[in-house]
DNA sequence: TAAAAATTCAAACGAACATTTGATTTATTT
DNA sequence: AAATAAATCAAATGTTCGTTTGAATTTTTA
């Protein structure tokens, strides 16, 4: 028995807490609302959750990691610095059409981490953003990037990309391929036509 | 007497509770936190504003109505589409900097306004995203702007701003003229160097 | 300076919250 | 079928929340 009942009962509920989170914030989601999401009652959840944090951590750790080890792995390959920064913001959007509500709640809602998690969460925020802004000035000595603050090219990229979360849905009609090729083309490109 | 005292109050508490639903959330900031950062016992709060609510409407409505009085005007201006476009994206960065608090509560508590209040700001924020669209679609049919979805191109520019709201301090080091250039540099030439 | 108005807060309200307890029901194992 | 373990929930705990009340204090007005 690789899985046990119990922990795929507990994915379920975390993974229904994620929607809801995304939905109304974390403050704003009763463990009740989240009871009446599953199916049980509240006093049930504890019998597969410890607590309210717990699934809050659960979440946004797993999304934290999850974007680590993609950046070891881009780190690793041998590209150019302009594929490898490419690459990245790609598995950024598809991270966003796949786990939507994770990522969502991620970004969002680790402020309300108890005092110990958010601590280690915006150390290993920090530290992913210090690497990838390596890569990036990297890049620029290698002349392949416009010279322009590194800081601001590191959040503009990441934060360009943000709203896919809250806009996506499979039945938008538009493409992950086609999403990912439009914004890189602004991107890399530039929306004005030379 | 042009401006009563009473209100200078309730704009102070106003301002105030900008600053904390910022960094601590809407949900996660009580009245009382609020009271206590104004000076004042939470009861007595009370005697300016009319409820927690009112405050977050106060808040949010003035970043709406500034935003759409701001585009109105632009929208009257003769330039290219494209120098609208521009002048628009450093509209948005100037208010991050100059109202930053006001501005990170309207983009990320609204979703706690009152129901109706909630309509009409997601009402008023339809609007002006779809006149901030017709902009972009007729720069892209004048040739001014590379051939993307528009849909995609609209929220990747505005999206692609919001960490200015987060990251910028006065003392940061970066003046907001060489702020907004980098960022336009970046939305409208693009990242890679050609 | 006396009356009126504006400002403050101590105390309390009911509601909602996350979580615990202890008992009961259901499923699994022997 | 008896014994054991897992799953469920009714009820209650203590806390925090937004807000109200009513009385006290301070400021302004006459």
């Amino acid at each position: 028995m690789i899985k046990k009942k119990k922990d795929i009962r507990r994915e379920f509920i975390i993974g229904e807490a994620a929607k809801l989170f995304k939905q109304k914030g974390y403050g704003g989601t009763s463990m009740r609302d989240l009871a009446e999401q599953v199916g049980l009652d509240a006093a049930s959840m504890y019998h597969y959750i410890k607590s309210k944090d717990e699934i809050l951590q659960g979440i946004c750790f797993d999304i934290a990691n999850t974007y680590v080890s993609q950046l070891t792995e881009i780190e690793n390959a041998t590209q150019s610095y302009s594929q490898k920064l490419k690459a990245l913001v790609r598995l950024h959007i598809h991270l966003m059409t796949t786990k939507g509500p994770e990522v969502s709640v991620a970004n969002n809602e680790w402020k309300s981490l108890s005092a110990d998690a958010l601590t280690e969460f915006k150390s290993l925020r920090s530290q992913y953003e210090k690497r990838l802004a390596a890569l990036i000035e990297a890049g620029a000595e290698a002349g392949e990037f416009q010279q322009v603050n590194t800081s601001v090219a590191l959040f503009t990229l990441l934060s360009a990309i943000r709203w896919v979360e809250l806009w996506w849905k499979p039945d938008r009609g538009i493409a992950t391929e086609e999403l990912e090729n439009s914004i890189l083309t602004i991107l890399f490109q530039g929306l004005e036509r030379k």
